[in-house]
DNA sequence: CATGAAACTGGCGTGAT
DNA sequence: ATCACGCCAGTTTCATG
């Protein structure tokens, strides 16, 4: 095994050159499949030792390339079976109205500013289609609504890769 | 160890009344906070020990409750800034075609199969706007697309909860 | 490499069914 | 009496300087 020689005082985000080798995309993708591995497993994985993952995992984190940590739970079981997305459309001057509505309405787990027609795309749950009305309700009272109910996900989120 | 346990079917999903009581509660909103938390801090903070809040959370795992861990990625880090929706149309018959061409592709991080006029929508992550194109003309050849841009993300995901 | 902390295991007590 | 749940104290493994 190389000794872990790595230069590199100065990394700017945008380089990401040093901080993708191969070894720290091994890192990645074990640490995807579960974030709860202790850092002797993880470094039994890839083949190094204990503190040079640490090192690596700490130095992934400092730079921002992991964000966090998140727990996965599921909404049907927090009695929220029905998932929608709803793209909202502001009425004028209705934009802060809208993000700011958001964050605050509980059955919204997610919100984008996108381009195009709509302005906002929401991911919405709630325990019965019935009680989409009332959320849709709010929302109207600021712009146009467009819901879709997520019928399957069969791509469950995951580290996207540039093409090859 | 991978931390997701197989669910099994004793406990019902909707029968949240012995899973969600109030100290389960504070361990999921614990763990959202941060799911790397040591089993014995974990313990600490809702007032527990450290063997039965173990138990608490295998069981969350096991019946399903906490679905999983996961890690959280900055695309950008990655040499992917530009994130886009993208709502895709198959054409007759190209219902699975579309669904494989999403697995298959690297740069979608996320397929959803919705209602309304698209049946699907997938998130996905480019070096630049221009190689948008690639991905997409991929998919043209099997349906129509809309893509939006994303701009800004004021609602990061989080755990949906009921109205009050 | 050494030390302190945390993860696991088995055994025991308690309270509800 | 059984079962479900939580605590305690044992050993082993891990984190960290």
């Amino acid at each position: 095994m190389p000794s872990p020689r790595t230069p590199r005082p100065p990394v700017g985000l945008q380089n990401g050159k040093d901080l993708l080798d191969a070894a720290n995309r091994r890192v990645l993708d074990e640490l995807a499949g579960d974030p709860r591995l202790s850092m002797s497993e993880l470094a039994r994985r890839v083949g190094m030792s204990a503190p040079a993952v640490r090192e690596r995992v700490a130095r992934l984190e400092e730079t921002g390339v992991i964000r966090g940590y998140r727990l996965d739970v599921d909404p049907a079981a927090l009695g929220l079976p029905v998932a929608a997305w709803v793209r909202v459309r502001p009425g004028p001057g209705q934009l802060a109205t809208i993000a700011e509505l958001a964050r605050r309405r509980p059955e919204v787990s997610e919100c984008h500013r996108v381009s195009g027609d709509d302005c906002f795309l929401l991911k919405i749950h709630v325990p019965a289609i019935q009680a989409l009305e009332a959320v849709l309700d709010e929302f109207l009272l600021y712009g146009q609504t467009t819901s879709s109910f997520i019928v399957s996900t069969p791509v469950e989120p995951r580290i996207p890769e540039a093409a090859d």
